[in-house]
DNA sequence: CGGGTTCCATCGATCCCGCTCATGGAAGCG
DNA sequence: CGCTTCCATGAGCGGGATCGATGGAACCCG
């Protein structure tokens, strides 16, 4: 009996991701003694040393990453065949529980309509969302380490995916604008408002074109922040259109021609999952949703990662 | 915690080759009432009822043969994981032994050159064939349910590929012909003569369009009888090139032009499987493949099943 | 250099899970 | 009705995983 239960591929995802045994034991709710015997018990079976212990905690060998990435892998097909298993009824009525992940703006303002078409439809189908900051790894990171089933994301403009082995399609493309106070005489001269999730790659390019800087910056912690403190009279932001969405009273936006900057959105899953009627329920709903206007269907390039060649 | 451990996922596997819960102990070396737990163990795991027990054993249900399939798969994933673990020593020599199914024809003329060249590359990588007929569920239902680890299949021209879950690309494009005797005065006046791998989609749409019926259709076994047959001077057959390859002296080819039927074929596996070096190594062999004359390369919609749409 | 901190390893006690061994019920067969 | 062949169930046991505590190693810092 040399197979790795799958108690043990979590510990080794954990330890992988948290670069310590302690705080990994933590992270499963377990100590750190059962952590270190569970790696100890890995590494006799699998007959590799699987992590170089020292003083900076544990980091993945080369025949540890390679038992990581098929740790992660078993456990994806484990929560595919428990989904999956359940929803047996060929083409019967859907169920079980959709793990969605999305970042604020998207849960709050889209993802309603969308959710409860799917609920309308597939009465079975339970859906659970996470919010989740677009930071790190972001949604796509849930989605990769199986906490999510779908996860929304924002995609590069171009190149690979972030986070490779998973499938990935863009579903639309929003332009940035400029909100600012209703009735300001000059919104320009105002401090601008940033926020950390605010990745900067899309508008940089922008901002390098552009023959005036903002007087001031102020950083918050979220855009729904950067929005009230806009309507507020505090600021002026740069802001994608879906942020925008359930704008207050008091807040005004100008579009940024002729060359505004954008974004693209779309969503992530794993290669197990996306067949999946559940799954593809969820897409089919996503892809049929009436998009808010600023917002462009982005069609091209669905994009699968690495399965060919 | 809801997944299945290896050793459930044994038990599973041999219950449904073993028909019964006794038989399936037997074969695990463990008790019939271990046998029994363990399984309802899985069911209430799953939620699912696995398996119908009667006086007949134990038949899975629509919802136990999907997590038969999954079990398979897991297994398998496991297993290549050992191997891979220990032979971590980066690009070295790959280990393992392939699983691949095929059908007659293609397991015949094209596979033996692709698994010379493999062998000649990986001297450590074994393979094993099986034959399977291409009905039913075909190669991809060997693959699906865990018992091969990749597939040479039959593609349908368009739309989705019929086992869904499963990654799936085109390898190339064969155009029927007709077969006939050497030297017969009018071949057409033979009776025909078909098979029941033949699948009738992908002719069908030509026979429409033809202004000639055959005066008799001839049912045979297999495709290599049908060659034999007509060899013999029996009958005329509508074959894949393919199926042509190594025809025996006396049977003749007329191409069917201008428009002759065309079928796809490629290749199948699971996404688990798909970045596995062994199975990426015989996909590109199977790619570098010099096609035999009347094969074309079908470069188009690499295609991934479900992913997208 | 000697506390303080932060890692992991180890040890004995404990607990839980899975196994075995019985036994029982149901269903066919003669 | 006894025999056989299925599976289900319950009691008891044993091994393995977990826990909590302790120890040791490496590093930081005044």
């Amino acid at each position: 009996m040399t197979d790795l239960a799958p108690h043990e591929l979590r510990v080794l995802v954990a330890v992988e991701e948290e670069g310590t045994f302690t705080s990994a034991a933590t992270r499963l709710g377990t100590t750190q003694s059962a952590v270190s015997h569970a790696v100890r018990g890995c590494e006799r079976k699998l007959g590799a040393v699987l992590f170089e212990r020292g003083r900076h905690g544990a980091r993945p060998t080369e025949a540890g990453a390679r038992a990581v990435g098929y740790a992660r892998r078993v456990l994806r097909l484990l929560a595919t065949m428990g989904a999956e298993v359940r929803g047996a009824g060929a083409d019967g009525p859907l169920t079980g529980t959709l793990r969605i992940v999305a970042f604020r703006s998207v849960a709050a303002h889209l993802l309603p309509p969308v959710l409860a078409r799917l609920a309308e439809r597939h009465p079975g189908l339970g859906t659970r969302v996470r919010i989740v900051r677009e930071i790190g790894r972001g949604t796509a990171g849930e989605v990769a380490d199986g906490r999510a089933d779908l996860g929304l994301a924002t995609l590069p403009a171009e190149g690979p995916p972030p986070v490779p082995g998973l499938v990935t399609a863009r579903l639309y493309e929003e332009a940035y604008a400029l909100a600012h106070p209703q009735g300001h005489p000059d919104p320009r001269r105002l401090p601008l408002v940033d926020w950390d999730e605010n990745c900067g790659s899309y508008t940089r390019r922008w901002w390098r074109e552009q023959d005036w800087i903002p007087p001031a910056t102020v950083d918050v912690e979220d855009d729904a922040v950067a929005v009230s403190m806009v309507a507020q009279g505090l600021g002026m932001a740069i802001m994608p259109a879906t942020a925008l969405l359930g704008a207050p009273p008091g807040l005004a936006v100008t579009p940024l021609d002729p060359n505004p900057p954008t974004r693209l959105v779309g969503y992530v899953t794993t290669p197990e999952l996306a067949p999946t009627p559940a799954v593809r329920a969820l897409i089919r709903e996503l892809r049929d949703l009436p998009l808010p206007e600023g917002l462009a269907p982005a069609r091209t390039q669905p994009a699968r990662p690495g399965a060919t060649r």
